[in-house]
DNA sequence: TAAACACCTAGCCAAATGGCTAGGTGGGCG
DNA sequence: CGCCCACCTAGCCATTTGGCTAGGTGTTTA
């Protein structure tokens, strides 16, 4: 089951459904404190439920869950300078702790980061400016039962893009990323060939296909567009 | 005075100076529950302070410094979708309520964006990410003091900033911000014209000058900063 | 093994851009 | 009253770009 939480879907979240006294154990990574104590606050008084374990690198992650093994990771994919790498994890954490459910609660959104946390393992996906108190809870909850939760906005996000292109999962290989950020320097293509040892053709030939990848027409829009997925 | 919270800069700074029944009364303006909730504990747990007030969008905090005359107001420049707008909002503040100071606490770190904020009557500037949970506390209370707070990395930056242009404070004109606007989005000199009457000419004036402001060779750049910049 | 993928290269051409000079207007301020 | 500033326009020209077609390699995977 899938879980929308635009408008006033909340009345749906059946509450009280599971065992009163099992409480849920949950893990934070993020490297904000400010934002580990308020969702420690948020958690533990309105929920009851439990932050075990806190972290605020990647490799802390790793080391987090595989020592408390909690419920619910409750992780911002973005704990350094490479969001991409919050994906790896997720895909990891996934992969090798099928015990422990991943709520990505990001600053930013993203179809294509979206997209590839999901299809990485995320059980949920939720946008830190726009989740209400109450949600986070819940939304706890609910990736905890299983069921795959998209916060406000992030659901009809989603869907529009999924109507829209038929694949969307394309995302940038390392190459073109390197390209991007060169571009975002502000290098011609000859001054990029140069940085990375390729000719200028090829400079171009992974342009094109960020273009396609992301709908650009125009390097400063893709730059737009890897900046607002925290890609670059 | 100005502070310095590079480093382990954090020993000088006097504790205990102020009489310990005056109660620091803070207002918090943010549009993130998460961070509201994450303030409030830290500053009522560790540091007594009492959070009287708190707003997510710039009407809001205008009509709370009005109503609750907090001693500290800290805020998130950026409340809805234009980062200027918090920029006046900081001046208008200062302006009418000399007795209310002002803690920038910004998600992003930009030089331009500090200098302006500082510029515009705001005590303080620190950045989520950077600040430590005991340096907040410190931070409001050094701002209510009278001093001028600068966070990790935010004190580098600025003081290298001041080094390197004369100026520095060339902040970008709104039509300059509406050109790089459409720039992000990938419209041509062409289209963009059309789009804000004017003649292609003018749009490339606009460009040119705000290439120099930004200090940028090419229009992808352009994008990255201001993006970066937390201005799009 | 064949397909799929990331990666690399070449050339073409119209269009867009950057970098400049050289003008113009109206508003605000000392 | 000048002066500065934001704003607007024009033209020039070398360079860069977008968009295309048409190849090549090596690795991974079904």
């Amino acid at each position: 089951m899938v879980r929308f939480m635009d408008k006033d879907s909340r009345s749906d979240v059946p509450l009280g459904r599971r065992s009163p006294m099992a409480t849920t154990r949950v893990m934070v990574a993020d490297r904000n404190v400010i934002t580990r104590v308020g969702i420690r606050s948020i958690l533990e008084r309105n929920s009851g439920m439990a932050v075990v374990a806190e972290a605020t690198t990647y490799e802390a992650v790793i080391d987090g869950v595989d020592e408390h093994g909690p419920d619910v990771l409750i992780i911002d994919l973005d704990l350094g300078d490479d969001t991409t790498r919050g994906l790896k994890l997720c895909e990891e954490i996934a992969d090798r702790y099928p015990g422990t459910k991943i709520l990505v609660l990001a600053n930013t959104l993203s179809e294509m980061i979206v997209v590839e946390a999901l299809r990485r393992g995320a059980n949920g996906y939720m946008c830190k400016d726009e989740v209400k108190a109450d949600e986070l809870g819940k939304g706890v909850k609910a990736v905890q039962d299983g069921d795959t939760v998209l916060g406000r906005g992030v659901g009809s996000l989603v869907a529009r893009g999924l109507g829209s292109t038929r694949g969307v999962h394309e995302h940038l290989t390392d190459r073109e990323l390197d390209v991007i950020r060169a571009v975002a320097k502000g290098l011609s293509n000859k001054q990029i060939a140069h940085e990375i040892y390729v000719s200028e053709s090829t400079v171009k030939f992974h342009l094109q296909n960020a273009s396609k990848k992301l709908n650009a027409h125009r390097r400063a829009e893709i730059v737009h567009r890897a900046s607002a997925a925290g890609l670059l």
